[in-house]
RNA sequence: GAGGCUGUAGCUCAGUCGGUAGAGCAACGGACUUUUAAUCCGUAGGUCUCGGGUUCGAGCCCCGACAGCCUCACCA
């Protein structure tokens, strides 16, 4: 049966899966279920690991012979996947994993007894199994759990990656993500980071009464930001619809109905390109609250990303691509004018030299709003030498469209952005609740800038929401993905979303 | 969409000048009752991403396709 010359045909895989299908078949034979069942009682491995200090050593031991001091431990029970094995002879040492953490098993011929030795034999890399056994140390000082009775959970029919440099091809590590979250150091603990941070944005927000809401995900006319939308269609309506660009038009609607606080934690979905930043789909944040302004929205902001930081147990000062950033409160603040005098030594008023300086940067500016020109320069002079976190404020008019200008100065628009690391964070204004300069805002397109691009896409619904009264408010964006890059240290938007968009696998 | 890099055993990677495909881990057989990436002896495992081409001969050179990564463009 084991004669190498019985499978000489068959492929590395192939021998891997029939020597686990083997066992699995003889574990069977045993009359145990490979596939496992309800396992009660068991305590999270971090837990068990703290109960290390209630081993008590009775001074029996005898140091002269080398006998080890008596140990008494406690009684615990255990579950987790099998990562590391190692036998010699009729003992067995396991490191067992759990979502809390990692620890050893000891598993003795004579003090399991015939039945768990069998199966303590046909255990592979990656099985789960569930243990029960007293915690004691070894003779090496190691925390392990002796065990008394084992467990079958469940099978590993295909073999882990190698076991200490684990899934290193990104391609795999995205497409096999649960592969991912085993065996990469720091995977899981990165899933689970994000969603304490999601649940503390929750918390923020609630905690300054602001009620969460779902909006629809399939819009009609997808608005309130400028993107290319995904289009999908509906059968029994017979309408083309798309799927949301953003969450904002349909908050605002909530507003003018008297939800005075409210938000959205969702997904959107753009059909744009993708990169180390961008996913087709990915979640944003969108707060409104009446009677604030852009200002209440970049006290907000600060609060809700410093209670994330907090929610992770991290300190202020954060590693990020090997640069250090740091998030103590309050974060810089200065206005779009200022940077932009600053990095490129024009004022922001000169047009002449503005056009002059985009010239001198190759930026095609003729037939283009100066306003536009402007911020084509600030994107590219401004934009990505901002460590931050920097609030960047009052912004050109004519480039936001949705947002209501300054009551002394119309050129200048109540928004601002939160900019690190040369990434745009948030992004928040003063909502325009003038109807009717929303309809001529919507109806006059940017200057310099192709249809698509620009939001000439008119939601009449939207403008009739306005005409009813919407409270003067202050809105909020943050794209939850890149705060969650910045929070754990990933630096491409993949590491924090589990299932980012690939082009399917061929076979 | 453009350019660059990468693709070899289940995983991680070597592969020189174009001359019969290599290692570690994992697996299989054996030894071992305190190991820590256990160790030791032995064995097996390959459509070199796919398809063409050049050549006496291609993992290696040329062309094309597919996938991933990076840079750029669009975008947040």
């Amino acid at each position: 049966m084991n004669d190498p010359t019985t499978q000489n045909h068959a492929g590395g895989s192939e021998m891997l899966e029939a020597a686990r299908r083997e066992k699995l078949r003889k574990i069977q034979a045993m009359g145990i279920d490979p596939w496992g069942g309800r396992f009660d009682g068991h305590a999270a491995i971090a837990e068990i690991r703290a109960r290390e200090k209630e081993i008590v050593v009775e001074p029996t031991g005898d140091c002269a012979t080398g006998h080890p001091p008596e140990q008494h431990g406690p009684k615990v029970r255990a579950a987790g996947r099998i990562v590391l094995q190692r036998k010699a002879g009729k003992l067995i040492f396991i490191d067992v994993r759990d979502w809390t953490g990692q620890i050893q098993l000891f598993i003795g011929r004579n003090q399991v007894g015939e039945r768990n030795w069998e199966l303590a034999g046909l255990l592979d890399l990656g099985d789960l199994i569930g243990v029960d056994g007293e915690l004691r140390h070894t003779k090496t000082g190691e925390l392990t759990i002796f065990v008394e009775q084992l467990h079958f959970l469940a099978k590993a029919i295909d073999t882990p990656p190698a076991k200490h440099k684990g899934l290193q091809d990104p391609e795999l590590r995205q497409r096999r993500r649960y592969l991912d979250l085993i065996h990469t150091e720091g995977s899981l603990e990165r899933a689970l980071h994000r969603t304490a941070i999601v649940r503390s944005v929750r918390d923020t927000l609630a905690s300054e009464r602001f009620v969460e809401v779902e909006g629809p995900t399939l819009h009609a006319i997808a608005g309130g930001a400028a993107a290319r939308p995904f289009t999908t269609h509906h059968n029994a309506l017979d309408i083309d619809l798309h799927l949301r660009i953003a969450l904002e038009l349909h908050l605002k609607r909530l507003l003018v109905g008297g939800i005075e606080r409210v938000f959205e934690l969702g997904r959107v979905y753009r059909n744009e390109g993708i990169d180390a930043r961008h996913n087709p789909e990915f979640t944003m944040l969108e707060v409104y609250q009446a009677y604030g302004d852009y200002r209440t929205m970049m006290d907000l902001t600060e609060k809700i990303i410093i209670e994330a930081i907090n929610a992770t147990g991290q300190q202020y000062q954060l590693d990020w691509g090997g640069k250090t950033i740091d998030f103590t409160p309050p974060f810089a603040r200065m206005t779009y004018a200022e940077l932009f005098a600053e990095h490129t030594g024009v004022e922001a008023d000169d047009e002449t030299a503005i056009r002059e300086a985009a010239a001198r940067d190759g930026i095609e500016h003729r037939g283009k709003h100066i306003d536009v020109v402007k911020n084509l320069l600030f994107e590219q002079r401004v934009e990505g030498a901002l460590c931050g976190p920097i609030f960047v404020y009052d912004y050109p008019a004519s480039i936001c469209p949705l947002t209501k200008r300054k009551a002394d100065d119309p050129t200048v628009a109540e928004r601002f952005e939160l900019f690190v690391q040369g990434m745009e964070l948030a992004n928040a204004y003063t909502e325009l609740n003038d109807p009717d300069l929303q309809e001529e805002l919507f109806s006059r397109q940017l200057e310099g800038l192709p249809e698509e691009e620009s939001m000439a896409r008119m939601d009449r619904d939207f403008l009739r929401a306005l005409r009813q009264g919407m409270p003067p408010a202050g809105g909020l964006g943050v794209g939850i993905d890149r705060l969650v890059m910045l929070l754990t240290g990933a630096t491409t938007i993949r590491e924090v979303i589990l299932f980012p968009l690939l082009r399917p696998e061929v076979e």
